[in-house]
DNA sequence: GCCGTTTTCGGCCCGACTGTTTTCAGTCG
């Protein structure tokens, strides 16, 4: 099995973390080096295994020494120094490291005074007593060890959770949070302001001059489980789940400084910091500042910071140090970060159910009217076909439900409305009912919803065959997956995309946050290429129509600009590019 | 281990909090 650029990632962040053992620093400049070169083979665009040692040394962030490593494991698939490091700090020593609280130094501790390498001989060492009589520890430290082991399975160190678990949470908080007196601004940050699939914790921010009215709220919370800490600036909760927020108080002038801190990534915060640098200023989280005098230079919005360093401001979606900062250095020949899509553009939602499938929740009425409510110029109903047993509609429904729909289109003279399916892509890539009938739907999206696990190359013509299909305008929620839950289909996307581009097909962006499907890599790879997508919410309800938020901030994510997202375009543009689809 | 208009050595991001310390080390983000 050839060498993938995943793989190898995991591998070079696997010796960063065995040499923070080592060396017994987590700052060591060597642990650092690993992080940067596995970051830089995860966003490389070719595959490692057909690069030479000098190309890959010509990459930023991988040296001679690492290129060396790589090119042995692509040989070999083994690295010398790797198994010499895992024969060394056994997986039980690595466990333990994952315990919040424990840092290298305290694990060589650990080993050498009381010969703990494993989770059970820490437990035991805790009991026992011999824990709290290590130099440097104590008590208080042994509790806290003992309470960080019984929530571990639930800890966020150890465990990222999907987006939907976390963004309600997070947003309750913010919206508490901002209704008090004393707060003038507060948002969540991290990596859940840049809109990853998963969460580890949550940072909440609150601008204020007084920050006790908030940290009580914050530790008084009917979410918080338990007060992990709390100072004067700071503190953090598990809720009754698992979850750690944490919330800093901020003071009005540092809060932009502050907001570009807490959101990262730390990739990008410490080129930003290296810029800060070059220009002979400090940048922190309380404010961009003159290294020498502490004079300060800017600090109070985002947009202050990144001026001042010479930048234009990046969404902070693409804030992954993969390539958006030079695309926003104003010192770069053709600088120009992509202009992104953003939801007041969205002119129709193109993928929506109703009761009239078994699990819509809403009825088509209702589905209509809060579209119309959105100031939409076109709307899709597009409820499961028939091959949907539990779910899907026969033919006499289907006519049924577009005569009833036709009948709807007199009282929303500024909304055009669309009958359309959400059909299915069977095992060999045909779809429900037959040519004709199918000539008879304004709009179709074709999804997989079932045979998830068959081998990548069937994927793949599954996905062809209903892209070729004369009636079907857009592939739905392209892989299937179901974040932290279910993994999704393999397919080549090269080809996929190939044929979205020969055929016009489509390829949605998926709102709901279970999915946000297609991924980030096919939003990414398809924007370059010139694919077409669609932002649509998959609602089942009238309230889900607002997820669509949530697909847009993917979709910039993937950095893809408006031009690309047939629904943001006027209506006449949209139905003759449906009908140039029809005819192709 | 990486990198380079202060180049091949000598730098490499920064501060809060905690618990243990009588002035700071370790960990975290």
């Amino acid at each position: 099995m050839p060498a993938t650029n995943d793989e190898v990632a995991r591998l070079l962040s696997e010796l960063a973390t065995l040499t923070e053992i080592e060396e017994g620093d987590p700052n060591s400049f060597r642990v650092r080096a690993y992080q940067n070169a596995a970051r830089a083979v995860e966003t490389l665009s070719q595959d490692v295994g057909g690069m030479s040692a000098s190309q890959l040394a010509a990459q930023r962030g991988i040296g001679k020494s690492t290129a060396t490593k790589i090119r042995q494991f692509v040989d070999e698939r083994k690295i010398d120094k790797l198994e010499e490091l895992r024969a060394k700090y056994p997986p039980g020593q690595r466990e333990l490291l994952r315990i919040p609280g424990i840092g290298p130094k305290t694990l060589t501790l650990l080993k050498e005074v009381l010969r703990v390498e494993d989770l059970a001989g820490l437990r035991e060492a805790i009991q026992s007593g011999r824990l709290a009589e290590l130099p440097g520890l104590g008590e208080k430290t042994a509790e806290n060890l003992k309470d960080a082991i019984e929530r571990m399975h639930l800890q966020s160190k150890t465990h990222r959770r999907p987006i939907r678990e976390v963004l309600p949470v997070a947003e309750q908080l913010v919206a508490d949070l901002e209704s008090l007196d004393a707060v003038e601004r507060a948002t969540y940050a991290g990596s859940l302001r840049r809109f990853r699939d998963t969460i580890g914790d949550v940072d909440i921010l609150v601008s204020t001059t007084d920050p006790a009215p908030a940290m009580d709220l914050l530790t008084g919370h009917d979410l918080a489980h338990d007060v992990i800490g709390r100072g004067p600036t700071k503190c953090s909760i598990v809720t009754h789940d698992g979850l750690q927020v944490d919330l800093r108080a901020i003071a009005p002038e540092s809060f932009g400084a502050a907001l570009v801190y807490f959101t990262g990534s730390k990739a990008h915060n410490i080129v930003l910091r290296q810029r800060a640098i070059e220009r002979g200023w400090k940048l922190s989280e309380y404010d961009l500042a003159d290294a020498e005098t502490g004079g300060r230079v800017a600090g109070a919005t985002e947009d202050d910071v990144y001026d001042a360093l010479g930048m234009d401001w990046v969404t902070p979606e693409l804030r992954e140090d993969s390539g958006e900062i030079a695309l926003a250095d104003r010192g770069v020949d053709d600088h120009r970060l992509p202009e992104l899509v953003e939801v007041g553009q969205l002119r129709g939602d193109l993928h929506d159910h109703s009761t009239w499938s078994g699990d819509g929740r809403s009825t088509m009425e209702d589905m209509v009217a809060a579209a119309a409510g959105s100031g939409y110029a076109y709307f899709a109903m597009t409820d499961h076909a028939e091959d949907l047993r539990i779910n899907g509609i026969n033919r006499a429904g289907m006519l049924e439900q577009r005569k009833q729909l036709r009948a709807l289109q007199e009282k929303y003279p500024d909304m055009r409305l669309l009958h359309g399916s959400e059909l299915n892509i069977g095992i060999d890539g045909s779809v429900d009912y037959d040519a004709d009938f199918l000539a008879g739907f304004d709009w179709c999206v074709a999804s997989v919803h079932s045979h998830f696990r068959r081998p990548p190359d069937q994927q793949t013509t599954r996905l062809v065959t209903a892209m070729r299909n004369p009636s079907v305008h857009a592939i739905g929620h392209l892989s299937g997956r179901k974040i932290g839950t279910r993994p999704g289909i393999e397919f080549d996307l090269d080809v996929v995309l190939d044929m979205a581009i020969e055929t016009g097909t489509a390829i949605e962006i998926n709102s709901d946050l279970n999915r946000l499907d297609a991924t980030v890599e096919v939003i990414r790879e398809g924007a370059r290429r010139g694919v077409t997508f669609v932002i649509s919410t998959d609602a089942h309800m009238v309230k889900e129509l607002d997820n669509v938020r949530n697909g847009v901030r993917q979709a910039r994510r993937g950095g893809l600009p408006p031009e690309q997202v047939a629904n943001t375009w006027d209506l006449d543009r949209f139905l003759a590019w449906i009908q140039q689809q029809r005819s192709a």
